[in-house]
DNA sequence: GATCGGTTTGACAACGGTTCTCAACTACCG
DNA sequence: CGGTAGTTGAGAACCGTTGTCAAACCGATC
């Protein structure tokens, strides 16, 4: 068991259903739900359970290597994304997405949180508005 | 049914559930489930049915009258607000509310957005955290 | 190959928040 | 009062999400 170095990591396994989300959603670039994810790899020919690409998807955003956030009806919804930390500008109408970065923002998010004596902070900030195509 | 005609005014009524759901939001400052609503106004000793608590607090939230935000699980929150624009920091644990404001990120926002040509812009952004209390 | 132990999967049940349904009720107007 | 349209409540329905658990699978080892 120590054959994989100082471990303690879970050995995640390429299987063929992680690999199916993996190009899932390597094949979009706006956000969608876990549903509408597992329509289209079952549209892709492969079949995936639907509890699958919700664990998937959750370990993938808790690696850091998907973007998870909630819609006005509080679904979750999802893409790939840039492994930095970054915010996002959504067309509300054609769900064109721009990833943006904001440090001034982050700074600022930190310094209201510990200026209330707040701790382990998180925080979502999204813009919404119609984008230049959908005018 | 057109006797309302040019109003299309709905013609709001000030029942006894309303007066309850308006009594119980003055009684607390921070972001409260439904749920938590509901059990609060029965413990007033007033008997509001859950589903009169949903419509009267989603008429709210039309009205302006109350904030509705999600938390980090996708619930829905509310308070009733100032009618500045704002946003909050949020204890993840006791529901403790600040609201606060960023001229600077407000400003930020709308560059972002028209630099990428979008329009009609609006934004959320809360900050959720442990407060000092819960600690 | 065959074997073995832990990981992963999927069908399905369970869950929890929210909305819908619809008959009973109530506020308001005349 | 009586008529009428807005309102309510109990419970069912809904729907996204998570839990359950036996079976399938992976990869390393005999």
């Amino acid at each position: 068991m120590t054959s994989t170095e100082h471990g303690a990591r879970p050995a995640v396994r390429p299987t063929r259903q992680r690999l199916a989300v993996a190009a899932a959603l390597a094949g979009f670039d706006d956000f969608r739900s876990a549903q509408e994810i597992h329509d289209l790899i079952s549209r892709q020919g492969d079949s995936v359970g639907l509890a699958t690409v919700y664990r998937t998807l959750a370990a993938l955003a808790d690696a850091g290597e998907v973007d998870m956030l909630r819609n006005e009806d509080g679904e979750a919804i999802w893409r790939s994304c840039s492994d930095t930390h970054h915010h996002h500008l959504v067309c509300r109408t054609c769900g064109a997405t721009v990833e943006v970065e904001g440090p001034a923002v982050e700074r600022w998010t930190n310094a209201i949180a510990s200026e209330h004596g707040f701790a382990e902070i998180s925080h979502t900030l999204e813009i919404f508005g119609t984008c230049p195509a959908c005018r």
